[in-house]
DNA sequence: CTGAAAGCGCTAACAG
DNA sequence: CTGTTAGCGCTTTCAG
């Protein structure tokens, strides 16, 4: 039998088509996809042998185009090339994929800002929005407000946005790191942080200053860079150049603390744990390996992106901020 | 002045908008916006100013709808948590950026079948796919071609597949890492490689193999299992257990070789290079951290980029299968 | 050169 | 319970 095709999309099943084969009209094909209105038990049953027969599946674009909302999600980043990144992608992901929704992914070009991309995702009429990069303004989170999508923060945030925020409690790991280090006894710390203006920089850095301060201390000294490994070694280098006297680093991230930890053995021969402890943060991959093991503030990141498919789902677009407890990971750059 | 919205998406603007602001009639706008067809130069400026000044953004969903093509490239991956994989992702999606492709992301879930993925792809009629995982079968790859949907198998490939490949030069790599090996005058080999099935660990094998062979050398080991530290480790400890006597290894890739230095070090107390050799296959980031300074083979990332933009341009979907030359990098875990 | 008109595949009223 | 109907925003004939 000669099927009959139309020009456009050849081969493609429609809802007509099954419709067909069921001896239904297209409007019941429909409500039982849609788990909606009244159809027939036998109808109903043909329809569904038909669907699996030909082997129906919806077609989003025409979906979209008449509910006004897709089934993606839209993931925005910038920060592919840290370490943490995959970690990050997989979970989101593979949460993603379990909730049966689509990704599209943004990777915001080097100084491209990120609001400049918003109205690129938004015509995409996508089910919400996570983004991992900071630089999201309080006008592109009112945007997608208008337009109804979810937005949520992920990682790292903005302080003017509106958007809910999900992040791990970046304040209490950096004083976690203070006292892990405090505790081993350390006393002349210094902070090697990563980029300034991120959140997640900041939050560490007061966090791990803070619980100097209650402990009566001040830090040797504290600069920003970058979260890079390049950056973690040329940190221990100017600190070394302006002869700091520090016994104890903590990191911003574990990329800059791999870095860190190399020049101390590698450019200066200096000894890890003995002459100068380390914490990094994030626990990647690499911080497991034996030529680092590195002592840690682990990101928990399960725990974090349920906490943003959970704000996904939800209508209510509070401004909320929930900080995941990070979790203290001890290995062997803190002298014991 | 109240500006009237219908009840779907609200502050959408349409080409009945713009059209109505130019004093035009819809059609005329889709012309100009799809650089078809006539329309008067003074009607088409009018337009052009409309559709700026009020923000106008084609809508994906009805484009597609109506063209049978949307303007995305989906891409398909299973191994998020290789280090090679970032590099892969971020070439690979600003690529796809600077030519205006938007990207649907699809991550695999371990053991999953990338054939049940395809038919999923194929809904959103995607502009093309690129598939960076093995297991694509040809009859996969057919549907796709029915669909009028180019494919290409980038970095790793099936052999039954059709579907265009574009890879490194693995085996001209492996050989090149024999001879690297070879030339330091290291004579008992061992490959330490990744996942047995896939066409990198193959042809990396192969080519070591054919460039031993050519010296009239045989492997002292060689083994399979998969492309992690972790294996790397315990890939070494095996050979030790079985009391291999080897001076060289060639790792399947960075991080494999990462894990075999670490446990060749740190486990069993020996030096490398000077007891053992070793090169890796990537040169991912962390193959230049201190800790390794791990001589390596280069994928050309950029360029196998290039190449897979190109056959996605294509409309010939004839399989071929462009294999870029790898690069030597030679760093410190060979001896001299 | 231009506007009117016909759908793309689908959801959601709306009358039977 | 059901089919018919009306679009979603857009591309593309097809007559003017």
């Amino acid at each position: 039998m000669v099927q009959e095709r139309r020009k456009v999309s050849p081969g493609r099943v429609t809802q007509r088509d099954i419709a067909r084969h069921a001896s239904a009209s297209q409007a019941a094909v429909s409500r039982v996809l849609m788990k909606k209105g009244y159809v027939a038990d036998d109808v109903k049953k043909r329809i569904e042998e038909a669907i699996l027969t030909l082997g129906y599946r919806p077609d989003p674009a025409a979906r979209s185009l008449i509910s006004g909302r897709s089934n993606i999600i839209a993931i925005v980043m910038a920060n592919v090339l840290n370490p943490f990144f995959p970690l990050a992608l997989d979970a989101l992901t593979g949460a993603l994929r379990k909730r049966g929704r689509d990704i599209l992914l943004f990777n915001a070009a080097a100084g491209q800002k990120i609001d400049e991309l918003i109205p690129e995702v938004l015509r995409y009429r996508v089910a919400g929005i996570i983004v991992t990069t900071a630089d999201l303004t309080s006008r592109a989170a009112e945007i997608c407000n208008e337009a109804g999508v979810p937005v949520v923060m992920f990682h790292r945030y903005a302080e003017l946005g509106n958007a809910p925020i999900v992040a791990c409690d970046n304040a209490r790991g950096g004083s976690d790191a203070a006292n892990l280090l405090l505790d081993a006894g350390c006393r002349k710390l210094a902070y090697l942080g990563g980029n300034s203006g991120s959140s997640p920089n900041r939050d560490r850095r007061a966090g791990w200053l803070e619980a100097l301060a209650a402990r009566g201390l001040a830090p040797v000294a504290t600069m920003n860079g970058s979260f890079t490994y390049d950056w973690g070694a040329e940190g221990v280098a100017r600190l070394m150049h302006q002869g700091s006297d520090f016994d104890a680093l903590f990191c911003g991230d574990d990329a800059i603390a791999c870095g860190a930890i190399d020049a101390l053995r590698y450019k200066f021969g200096l000894r890890v744990p003995e002459d100068v402890s380390l914490v990094g943060f994030d626990d990647v991959p690499q911080a497991a390996w034996e030529a680092y093991r590195l002592s840690t503030i682990r990101q928990p990141v399960p725990e974090m992106v349920e906490a943003t498919m959970q704000l996904l789902e939800t209508e209510d677009l509070a401004p909320t901020k929930i900080l995941v407890p990070s979790q203290v990971i001890r290995r062997s750059t803190v002298r014991s």
